[in-house]
DNA sequence: GTCTATACCATGATAGAC
DNA sequence: GTCTATCATGGTATAGAC
């Protein structure tokens, strides 16, 4: 157990908090140290290097997405499970509000993170989520309408940051929910 | 007029290819260069800097977005203009398309761009898209909806570009207005 | 175990020769 | 219109002080 404010997770806040506001690459590490005042080699020894720093900011993140999905697949040997869309949509949409601050550093600086194979694995929960929705082997048709649906809700996420909460989640899923059962599966 | 392969186009090509491709901050000047075998400084000829260089790549795009809006905003003084939203949602997905490539960019490296001031420039001509899909002083969970059906537009547009138009559009479409009219405006 | 001092290399950018 | 030479900056990495 590490004490509450030590260096490493003060590092960690100030860099998540730039990287959010100004973008990773537009972010150099002597401006974090600078904010801690702390020295550029002080950061090398909490971290490994930049992409270490990055990594130990959206691991998190990814972690509860991938929790998400393998929590609601339905276990080897059972038949598909059933889902209802309506209340699928609504727990995703509280999971991406919570990380909202990182799901846009990812959705928005994927080039930066593709050293850190994070595409392929949004790739692959993304497509396991849209199997939960849809069920085995849909059209391709309908994961478009899923597309919609999952990237249309992680925009709202994002873009009505500043609203609360209850304001933006209804109307959201909603919307999301029509659009999913607009084409058939 | 410019000759069919001159300098300047072939440096657009390469550098909008490598841009999309491994993102703007990971392609070095030095990069696109040696694939045109001449020298970095012979990029500075031709553009005044790295930033000159993105903003022709970017250009063209947001000039097509701007139109599209432009063109069917309400003269000054008539009423407002009534649009049939899936006729408008399927040109915006059209335009989109057209230029999806520069598009994916735009989205994913928004930090890298912000000198350009393209994130003012964006939200501007989105906010103006809503306001013709849903009339002046939309209620906040109408812009909602409508943000999850232009936002889910256009993620098709990117992770579906390997399907033909014709295949993507209808699908992407129907959800959009689906996800439009879920909510009263 | 925690940090400073220092060096190294690639990059964006400029000046001036051809 | 293109090149050689050069500079400042910033990411990375190591050696060693405390």
């Amino acid at each position: 157990m590490a004490k509450p404010t030590d260096t490493r997770t003060r590092i960690l806040a100030v860099a998540r908090e730039l990287f959010v506001r100004q973008g990773v690459r537009e972010t150099s590490l002597r401006e974090i140290a600078d904010r801690l005042g702390i020295t550029k080699p002080a950061l090398y020894y909490h971290f490994a290097s930049r992409e270490d720093l990055v990594r130990s900011i959206v691991e998190p993140m990814m972690d509860g997405m991938e929790r998400f999905v393998a929590e609601r697949e339905p276990r080897d040997g059972a038949g598909p499970a059933a889902h209802d869309p309506r209340e699928l949509l609504g727990d995703y949409f509280d999971l991406a509000w919570e990380h909202r601050d990182v799901l846009v550093m990812v959705i928005r600086e994927l080039p930066v993170l593709a050293p850190l194979e994070l595409g392929e694995r949004m790739f692959s929960w993304r497509r396991r989520l849209i199997l939960l929705l849809l069920g085995p082997e849909p059209t391709t048709a309908a994961q478009i309408a899923a597309t919609v649906a999952l990237g249309g809700m992680s925009d709202c996420a994002v873009e009505y940051a500043h609203l609360p909460l209850e304001q933006v989640k209804g109307p959201a899923v909603e919307a999301a929910v029509a659009a999913l059962t607009a084409v058939p599966a």
